[in-house]
DNA sequence: ATGACAATCAGAGATTGA
């Protein structure tokens, strides 16, 4: 079962190379991120005529995750409790085959320090206690999205260029850590110890050409599925095509 | 210190992203 992340940065915009890519890279479960529509500007019908089904949580202008399945899913979450005030469309959870998935799009927080450094912080903690009740449950949990973080220099272009941005703060890779620590298996870094696994590309200062990346789409799995993990890969190749995202597909593939 | 680039909403330029 292979399973992805792609933070695709507006579905409208990307639709044209999100529908290639379902073709070429077939996976079975995709977690998008930013879709930046509401949920009747979903393309529903374009999906399904590739073959995928889709569980929507969309918003106006910004942020929204959908989860698209070739085999049916059930939603098990929307949104992660913990602040009622919390309007972000940024989690969605759904179980498919027997396998808990979630779609995440954790907050950037910058510029930082300031208020939205201090959501980013608090989002993931909230995040945080939703993983450790999926934990509990001993089933094969993928946690999949755009974190938003770093979590080692390795994952960065320049630690000196990203000094005081968001993503590289200690308070984010502590947070980071501490989630990790809880017993999630970091796919990507299991798979591939050392060396860049750059996931993003800024579109500004000619980023992908000069490869200055960062590795910030993650895929955490619990116990039962790192047990599964055979592959993991990133699709680079997607940020060299027409109107690209600034992020590509991550994925890992699970023997069930 | 700022802008570089892109998408969205709206219908110009601000907001957001990372």
């Amino acid at each position: 079962m292979k399973i992805a992340t792609f933070n695709v940065n507006g579905i409208t915009a990307r639709l044209p190379r999100l529908l290639d890519w379902l073709a070429e890279a077939e996976p079975d479960v995709v977690c998008l991120q930013e879709i930046k529509t509401v949920d009747a500007g979903f393309p529903t019908d374009a999906i399904a005529a590739a073959g995928y089904c889709a569980l929507v949580h969309g918003q106006k202008g910004f942020n929204g995750v959908a989860i698209l399945s070739k085999e049916p899913a059930t939603e098990t979450a929307r949104g992660l409790d913990g602040d009622p005030t919390d309007d972000h469309a940024r989690y969605l959870e759904a179980e498919v085959c027997g396998i808990r998935i979630a779609s995440i799009y954790l907050p950037n927080g910058n510029p930082q320090p300031g208020p939205k450094f201090d959501y980013k912080l608090a989002w993931f903690d909230r995040l945080a206690a939703r993983a450790r009740t999926l934990l509990a449950g001993e089933q094969p949990v993928v946690l999949a999205g755009d974190y938003n973080v770093c979590p080692e220099p390795v994952d960065v272009f320049s630690e000196s260029a990203m000094a005081t941005d968001a993503l590289v703060q200690p308070e984010t890779r502590a947070k980071f850590r501490a989630l990790a620590f809880q017993g999630w298996t970091d796919a990507i870094r299991a798979l591939q110890p050392n060396g860049a696994a750059f996931t993003f590309w800024d579109y500004q200062a000619g980023a992908w050409p000069r490869d200055l990346g960062l590795r910030i789409d993650h895929l955490l799995l619990s116990p039962a599925a790192a047990d599964r993990l055979t592959h993991a890969g990133i699709d680079r190749a997607v940020r060299g095509g027409e109107r690209a995202s600034d992020h590509v597909p991550t994925w890992v593939e699970l023997a069930l």
